[in-house]
RNA sequence: GCGGCCGUAGCCAAGUGGUUAAGGCAGAGGAUUGUGGCUCCUCUAUGCGCGGGUUCGAAUCCCGUCGGUCGCCCCA
């Protein structure tokens, strides 16, 4: 009887060959950018304790009702996979007193977790990249933090996205919204589809996103949250779109958009797209006010955003494979006395930044030349057994075909030469 | 958690009840014992996700299960 073969988890995956090189691209990029916006890395644990995501995230949240990996420890402690970054983030602020050290920006990356039906560009294990700044109200972080994210996906030249904006107000703003919202749907009740329903009372906001086309319908004459906004929150909305547009950075008012995180205040935003189905969010954020003190920290304004970096694959997918890096050298060797030198060879070739690989093989030289070619390799190093004799190590360039003799070991020693040679090897195919 | 479709080698795939499960790519060996790209030959699934059932006989039909995929829910 045979078992079931062993497979990755459902929902997790592995991540290699050509797809490696789009994330080790999309890294890249990242501390490219973050860095240049003087935003520092920070690298918080996988999993914490339970109830820091209950409180961070907010009990009424799917994530939170019925989408964590929890689990208890040897010593029963309630611990949880991170199912989202934020929390994490903010508890290390505070228990590192960097709250009350002025302004802190930060970025992270890495794997969430949530138990999800997976789907293209969801997973249960999952990847984001997220930014946070903490210790400012001030509007121009607000636009500073989309601006970051925008040109970081304008780097990867992801096309067809919108940055879509609204502001969801201070917390008092916010209720009146939600009783004028359940005042206007109340007497449609029984129009709206089943989960509206159950929203109606439960999470009145969420109805806002619902797919459905009668509830959208309803929902065309319905109060706007924009309209609800207390003075400050209104002002701030305000002056984060003039920051937008004199950054000539494109958006689309959305009244509609709530996030559905419990702790956002203030500005929302989502970047969406139409290439990823029926998932249309390549990223979102907001501002969140309230958080920091309702995990138990000083009063510090924040505002943040998540990417999911699956689907920023799927989307650099779309786009073409970018090139494997090139093998500069292949050494191949055959007969006795080869393995030293060939070991050799490949250790000084490498210490000159060339790509080299080592072929083991017992193969005839014939096959192993075979090989670097099919690799791509622009050279081959030759090395037989009158090379252990004659010290004359034959080099063959595999595009034209030209061999020449290198002297070993002072040929090999010497990073200049290489350099000219790499030079004037690819020279000659122009 | 719910619904549709799907699951044959590392990859792509033919096969829909009947002898040893096509073919292509990739891989290994050889023709070519120290020199690549072309060509030719050989090899690479006692097994069709896994488990059970029906049948003289199952990759093929049935049930379950695991996984994938698309959509719903939700979200990044």
């Amino acid at each position: 009887m045979t078992s079931a073969p062993l497979q990755a988890i459902r929902g997790t995956r592995d991540i290699w060959g050509t797809e490696i090189r789009l994330w080790q691209y999309l890294e890249q990029h990242a501390r490219d950018i973050l860095g240049r916006a003087n935003y520092q890395e920070i690298r918080t644990p996988i999993f914490e304790a339970t109830e820091l995501f209950q409180r961070g995230i907010g009990e009424g949240t799917d994530i939170v009702s019925k989408e964590m990996y929890t689990f208890t420890d040897r010593g029963e402690r309630s611990l949880t996979l991170r199912p989202e970054g934020t929390a994490g983030v903010v508890r290390s602020l505070i228990e590192h007193k960097r709250l009350s050290q002025g302004v802190q920006r930060c970025w992270y990356q890495g794997a969430m977790f949530r138990y999800e039906r997976p789907q293209a560009g969801r997973q249960r294990q999952f990847h984001q990249l997220g930014v946070e700044v903490f210790g400012s109200d001030d509007p121009r972080i607000d636009v500073e933090v989309m601006a970051v994210a925008l040109e970081f996906l304008q780097a990867l030249e992801i096309p067809n996205l919108t940055l879509e904006l609204n502001s969801v107000g201070d917390p008092a703003d916010r209720q009146r919204y939600k009783a004028a919202l359940v005042e206007y749907l109340t007497p449609y009740a029984a129009d709206l589809d089943p989960d509206s329903q159950v929203r109606l009372t439960k999470n009145p906001l969420r109805i806002l996103d619902s797919k459905d086309p009668a509830t959208q319908a309803i929902l065309r004459t319905a109060p706007q949250l924009p309209q609800y906004l207390g003075k400050a929150a209104q002002q701030h909305f305000e002056q984060v779109q003039q920051g937008l547009q004199a950054l000539g950075l494109a958006y689309e008012l959305n009244p509609r958009l709530v996030r559905g995180l419990d702790y956002y205040t203030r500005t929302a935003f989502e970047i969406t797209t139409q290439d990823l189905g029926a998932q249309s969010a390549v990223g979102g954020g907001g501002r969140y006010d309230h958080l920091v003190e309702e995990l138990g920290g000083t009063a510090t304004p924040a505002v943040g955003w998540a990417m999911g970096l699956e689907r920023l694959v799927v989307l650099l997918q779309k786009q073409g494979e970018p090139p494997a890096p090139e093998l500069d050298i292949y050494i191949v060797s055959q007969g006795a006395g080869t393995a030293t030198l060939s070991l050799q060879i490949s250790q000084m070739l490498r210490a000159h930044g060339l790509r080299v690989e080592m072929d083991v093989s017992q193969s005839s030289l014939g096959k192993q030349i075979k090989r670097a070619d099919k690799l791509g390799s622009k050279a081959c190093v030759i090395v037989g057994e009158t090379e252990v004799t004659t010290r004359q190590i034959p080099v063959k360039w595999l595009a034209t075909g030209v061999q020449e003799l290198v002297a070993f070991p002072s040929g090999f020693s010497d990073p200049a030469l290489w350099r000219t040679k790499f030079r004037q090897a690819t020279s000659m195919l122009r």
